[in-house]
DNA sequence: GACTTTAGTAGCACTCCGCTACTAATTCAG
DNA sequence: CTGAATTAGTAGCGGAGTGCTACTAAAGTC
């Protein structure tokens, strides 16, 4: 930083249209749900969207994205966080040059109480979208499975207390796959991240199942090498 | 979705005054290094800023982020992915409300050429920043250390043949931390990711090395279970 | 009471990972 | 020429992690 350098020219900024869209995540029937809004025009080109609006005056794009969420889910979802930011020609239902896009999770109790003119509709039976809101939906799921592992997402789909099969199921339904019970509970008992409780709960036939809370304790550092989990040569 | 939903009222677009930001970052004396350009104004408020500009007429900004990294390097850099939004009150040295931010990897035989006006700065000794450019380096070194093990990033800072001593190094350098020589090429050869020539190279005193090309074959399906890899009890 | 269903555990075989300790090939100092 | 220094590269041990089969446990159903 001691060497003398010329000096460049200052740029400026430039307006462009701006969204903000969110995609709220459910998980439903063994699968995940997305919200979706019918469209008001019946002759719109999108009969179906995510919702979406405008940053209102000062607003910063989170803050719109949790406006928007707790408008059609009548209170915050459980987890809200950026997606990317789309700016492409994929199409914008309100043509919108650049779009924010966030991933909200929505617990399961939380889902049943939508607003009118709000559907889930299961992820692998989406409808026709704006191509840029099927984008979005690709990289929500994309996002929530990168993060399953580094971050309690799961356990914020839960009520505070949980049987273990509950919270497998939660796993699997983000992972997209099945995973095996008593691996999963290992690795369970490693991270130290739940305790249970002196709960159990009886679901109808079966052994009742004992309830558990989201107790995380300190890690002692786990420092792993390099994984090299190379899937998509990229 | 066959139930009846209503329909909701249509919202619409805003235009925010929008930037494009870029961190280029590039390897240099063992640790990682960012590119930053002088301020053209002496008394402006930021003496030290990330490349940036606002996108041109119905450029996305990926375009606008490549544009950039030529204008500074010459040519484009090794990789190129979007950090993240940023639209909060911190400050950006345009003022911009929004900015799409964007980090690229540098090999250091083009880091050598940059523009007049730019400087190579190592990441734990930048200058004050504007508050958004200053968050944005940081969520870029995030970034990669997160893409790492999941895309060839490191390849990308290399010429096509390289020993393996330095492909460590690169690894060393973008996770910030050291690694075991013997880990780190079994790691590798179990990754499949690289195939030695039949090249050496004699690099002054030492054991001359083998020199090695990326070449990634197909992996047998490494379908591992939950790590539970939670370090950030968030 | 036998069968079904769900919860939960034991433990084997195998892989993965960190590490110490080695061998190999070169330069440099004298 | 010889030995120290330096860098490359490998062997393999011990412990941790993982996938799986096979079991035990506790409830409901008939």
């Amino acid at each position: 930083m001691r060497e003398r350098v010329l000096a460049v020219p200052r740029p400026s900024v430039r307006s462009l249209t701006t969204a903000v869209d969110v995609v709220l995540l459910t998980p439903r029937d063994g699968t995940l749900a997305v919200l979706l809004l019918r469209s008001a025009d019946s002759r719109a080109r999108d009969r179906w969207l995510l919702p979406w609006d405008a940053p209102h005056v000062e607003e910063p794009p989170d803050q719109t994205a949790l406006r928007l969420s707790k408008g059609v889910l009548g209170a915050p979802p459980a987890a809200l966080e950026q997606i990317a930011a789309f700016g492409d020609e994929r199409r914008h239902p309100g043509e919108a040059q650049l779009s924010v896009s966030f991933v909200g999770l929505v617990p399961h109790g939380l889902a049943e109480q939508t607003t009118d003119g709000a559907v889930w509709v299961d992820i692998d039976q989406l409808p026709i979208l704006a191509p840029r809101h099927r984008a979005m939906v690709d990289a929500a799921v994309d996002v929530v499975r990168k993060r399953i592992d580094q971050s309690p997402l799961a356990f914020r789909l839960l009520p505070s207390s949980f049987t273990l099969s509950e919270l497998q199921s939660i796993y699997e339904l983000l992972l997209g796959r099945s995973l095996h019970k008593a691996s999963f509970r290992r690795a369970l008992q490693a991270a130290f991240l739940v305790e249970p409780t002196d709960e159990w709960r009886s679901e109808g036939r079966g052994r009742p199942a004992q309830l558990y809370r989201y107790a995380p304790r300190r890690r002692r550092g786990s420092r792993r090498g390099v994984r090299f989990d190379l899937i998509n040569s990229d």
